[in-house]
RNA sequence: GUACAUAUGACUUCAUCGCUGGUUAGUAUCAUAUAUUUAUUAUGAUCUAUCGAGAGGAAAGUCCGGACAACGCAGAGUACCAUACCAUUUAAUAAGUGGACUUUGAUUAUAGUAUCAAAGAUAGAUAGUGUCGCAGAAAGCUAGACCGCCAAGGCAUUUAUGUCUCGGUAAGGGUGAAAACGUGAGGUAAGAGCUCACGCUAUAGAAUAGUAAUAUUUUAAAGGGAUAAACCUUAUGGGUUGCAAUGCCAUGUAUAUUUUGAUCUUUCUUUUUAGAAGGGUAGGUGACUCGCCUAUAUACGCUUACGCGAAUGUCAAAAGGGGUAGGCAGAUAGAUUCGCAUUGAGCGAACUAGAUAAAUGAUGAAGGCUGAUUUAUCAGUUACAGAAUCCGGCUUAUUAAGUAUGUACAUAU
RNA sequence: GGCUGCAUAGCUCAACUGGAUAGAGUACCUGACUACGAAUCAGGCGGUUGAAGGUUCGAAUCCUUCUGCGGUCA
């Protein structure tokens, strides 16, 4: 049975990775949330998708309203991504994304799971 | 009753999924080392299971103070910066506690005095310098004569007035934030602390009370504007920089390269290879000076010699480049909290966040609390806000309800 | 995370060592010049000196606390 895990090396890390994503990765966009994506041949031991959150400074200001909306988005990724990993382990692809929250309000949970989802579908299809 | 200030306070329990770091374990996987070539042992990482833990009162601002670390082993003086009533607490502070004084407000009262509260950068203006615009005659020390007051002399006449000259005068007017003690009497041509009485101010001495700041009483001599949040003086303290400090590993490599400067000199010893002392030069001591410390090398060519030359290396300064953007330590735990003890420097118990594109979340159920009404349903469970080396303060932000203390206002008795 | 600066008219800057209406250019408005416009000339409008306290007779300036915007450190 697959688990919804999201644990310290499945997440993106690296400055140099994060920089080149930024200029040759393609970009989805299901406001209130954006994707960049970049797709790499799988090297061995290495896991198949790598993930990461950002909310810019200037949309909120608070610390904690930032975290939160962190939280929340990978919260809806966690429970949604394991139907994407399992196709990148079998088409031997690395899949480097960044999700960027564009909207200025807070959101819900409800909302963010939805737009997650036509992300998800979208980011398969594209293949 | 209302408002404000301070303190308290910051929902609880269970289940499922997930994140972080830790404990214990594994016929698990990988790497390294030992020894050996079947394999065993140790260490580290990953995975799985298990146990218990996981964000504040301000984690914020970075306004103070420490711990800790590096700079050379941290010396002296000057500059610079900070502080400034007294006692006390503290590791330390611009913090806390208590007291003194000044100012403001309120009450009693309406002269004073007393009580309460708030604020205070509260040493020195009698060490010196500077500043005090406009207005005003004059803005700082023998002050200052615009109007006014008065004496003397001249002129005119209406013979007690006007005017002029030269003097005296700080009582009165007016200007200003501020005009050089206040009131009364004497005194005088008119006046004046010029003199006296009563007061005021601050200074010095004495006595009493108090650990002290200071207060009360008394004596002496005096009358001095404000400003130190202007310079400054006095006293006290501070070496500078900060965990992106600092040390190690990995990656990469370059002592790259270019330019400029220095690599000197005197005396003594004599083992003539060299050694010692002094001076100079360069650098360090992260403001300056002193002091202290370090360096001042090697071989060669030309010349009879003094000396000159270029070279290698080293040091210093400037220019200009290359690589990394990772990991570990620093960093879970200590001036901690609670209780007991005090002829001391203790004893016992408890607690424990450790992330690094940055963890502490999601869902469901039950209970508590608050509000609304249909009285058994609905809604809410919030504000300010997210650890980043660690502590002690200060400042700022802050919801609902309640409690305690204080202040102000209103009403009733 | 540490250290360290700045804030004046719509914009760019002044205002000495505290002194009274905070000034200059530009932009904007009105008038003159011109057949009309530009340029030029004359006049005008526009500021609670980022906010709140304090010191002082008097604060853009000195002091304190906040707000916003930068710079720098491996």
């Amino acid at each position: 049975m697959a688990k919804f895990t999201l644990s310290k090396n499945e997440r993106l890390k690296s400055k140099k990775a994060i920089d080149f994503l930024f200029e040759q990765g393609t970009f989805i966009n299901q406001y209130p949330l954006k994707l960049v994506y970049n797709k790499k041949p799988l090297v061995e031991g290495l896991p198949p998708l790598l993930f990461s959150v950002s909310v810019s400074k200037r949309n909120f200001k608070s610390a904690v309203s930032r975290n939160r909306i962190k939280r929340l988005v990978r919260e809806a990724y966690r429970t949604q991504c394991i139907p994407l990993k399992e196709s990148s382990k079998i088409n031997n692809l690395q899949i480097q994304m960044m999700c960027l929250y564009v909207g200025t309000e807070m959101p819900s949970l409800q909302r963010i799971q939805n737009k997650m989802a036509a992300i998800l579908v979208k980011l398969q299809k594209s293949k």
